[in-house]
DNA sequence: GATGAATGAGTCTTCATTCAT
DNA sequence: AATGAATGAAGACTCATTCAT
């Protein structure tokens, strides 16, 4: 339960950082960053356009802030859970249920994830390099043992996979979001580790005609 | 077909209406749809300010119109190239080859279309039910074709596949735009085909155990 | 019969140049002097922007030019009717009747006239020193005219008499512009000169207690 | 009563209101309407550009609250002058020294009521419906008034005096704003009165030939 | 003479950030 | 610590005017 420890600290000061936050997820998601007004954020939380300044340098701040926060509380959970699991496809499974797990559960979030964190190339490289790279370097470890124990494919390209997971996942978080009727996002999560594992070929015929 | 000829045509409005939006995909590109000062793309075409307005009603407009152009010549191009091709396998594969190979050659492009394009809701919604639309519903007609004539599972779920293949493809553009050495993005292509259609189980072992 | 001539000049550079003028005179009215733009002017009379500028020296000089014109119309043809005409009385009358009748006749004057005319301060200098200056200094001379004769009140202030007779009529003008059941403006012009000449005390009780 | 104080109030919100307004009003009667830049007012307010928006929606608004405020004020203190005054004459001449003194005192804000405000038919039309109507209702009430208590001509027209009255006092102001020596406008009070009532016709003489 | 595409100076307005209280 | 009034830099857009054709 550290989700609940991280939101439920006493420190006052602690639970006004995370009403900020919050409100910043839920506006930053619904006006879009740019959009966003500093005194939007300040008014959903309920504090005064200041008062954002004695918790957060500034609005690109309160951006990063977000990401920081949720990805290090996902990767946290992440290990804890991949912890005495060693089947390397029953770790993907995990992995991959509990991304559509954080996000399907808070819309806002995701949209903020999804969308409004990606227009500045500037900070995409710092996450690539931060957080999210953490996250795709743990998929990638998983996919590499897979391959070594024989529980995936023997001549997969890490790298590829890596992104083919990641891209799928992803795609079906965004296609998640833009859908008028949201659904929950996990009911895709079986079908979508099978399709992964299986691939789209019929049964016992791995292969077709390549170009 | 005046309109293949688009970027060729020798009417001066044309040509004029192509460069300034060239310039704003670079613009856009380099410093994102918001940062990016309507002076910048005038200054980067060559042309005064107010021409800007002479050829787009503003802003907003110029990034739809890229998305716009972009598309028609894209979904035009699919489809011709798709005219004769009776195999749904074989489809999937010009597919997605035309999707890397047109944002393969056109880096700003590229970026504009997977990070810029998608800040908004309200364009994406836009698009989505645009000619993105038109994209995704042949995506997803090739799937079922394929279902229907054997070359893909039976069990398929086409919704979940298009996203699959979508969102790989999706994902491959954002990684290669992302990392610092490019490369070819086409050479991802024929590793890509296979994945999504053997599945990245071992050959032979087409399953094991679901959660 | 002078009216008929000026407009129906057939310089045909003269013809362009009436096209425009009354262009101006109706988006002028229309928008304003502020708000009309000069291509809306060009659309109106049918040429391009840039024919304008070889009749007008700008769109100040047309605004100055609308007045210029009709005044100088104005004052010649009063001036005319005039002549011959002995009486004081008779002339006021024939001044205000001539007054409303040019305005009443053309709606889009009388409001270029009355309210777009008069936001400048340096138009209203330059005008008062102009043709407008020749009409109230013709105005004037009559009242003066007048009062040396007996046909008005010897101890009349010449200026301010030309002032309550001036603004009297412009007021019937503005009021007339201002009401949405316009009719026609001459019906108030007797009424209104025997306003003037009696004044607004009951007859025979030429009054009594000033302040 | 707050209303009255307006002016004086010690909220200091209501004072730098008053200092944008009053700062508003120079920069119109000087610059013109359109010609006034925001940046002039809020300099001579002696606050930033961003303040002014702070107290009004725009310069649009800002100009209408002029109006508002003055004639608000205007037709309050009228009401308050008339109360116990039973004469027509006496209340005509009243309203006509008030409006003389106002304006007399104020040749910026003459200058916008004057010009500036009577540029935009939408303008003009708000107001007459609006706080210019009440007074004008007031000053016909008078009339009529006066009409029936013996004080004024019977056969007068309501609408034709109001018009003759409001012109007349109004083309004092204008000329007294377009002349260079100004002088005290108060001074054309008595004989603007007594030309009211007498007429221009001599004593004795109430009438002449009509056409 | 006539055209109308192109120009670019000019301005209202927004909003992240600061700081006196 | 908290407030929120004030700041002023920044930018999209308009439109009178010019000039090559």
């Amino acid at each position: 339960m550290p989700q609940s420890r991280a939101t439920t600290s006493d420190d006052p000061r602690e639970v006004k950082r995370s009403r900020i936050l919050r409100a910043a997820i839920e506006v930053f998601a619904h006006k879009g960053y740019f959009t966003a007004r500093m005194t939007d954020i300040a008014h959903q939380a309920e504090v005064a356009d200041g008062t954002l300044y004695l918790y957060f340098d500034g609005k690109e701040h309160l951006l990063m802030s977000i990401f920081d926060d949720v990805l290090s509380r996902f990767v946290d959970q992440l290990q804890r859970q991949l912890e005495g699991v060693d089947d390397a496809r029953r770790k993907l499974e995990i992995l991959i249920r509990l991304h559509l797990e954080a996000l399907g559960s808070d819309r806002s979030l995701a949209q903020v994830l999804q969308i409004e964190m990606r227009h500045s190339r500037r900070f995409m490289s710092l996450l690539t390099r931060g957080r999210l790279g953490e996250y795709l370097a743990l998929l990638r470890q998983i996919i590499e043992e897979g391959r070594e124990t024989g529980r995936l494919r023997h001549d997969l390209n890490p790298v590829l996979a890596t992104n083919l997971v990641f891209g799928a996942v992803d795609e079906m978080v965004n296609s998640w979001l833009l859908s008028d009727e949201p659904g929950d996002l996990l009911r895709h999560h079986q079908p979508l580790v099978d399709l992964l594992f299986q691939g789209m070929a019929p049964h016992g015929r791995p292969e077709g005609g390549g170009r």
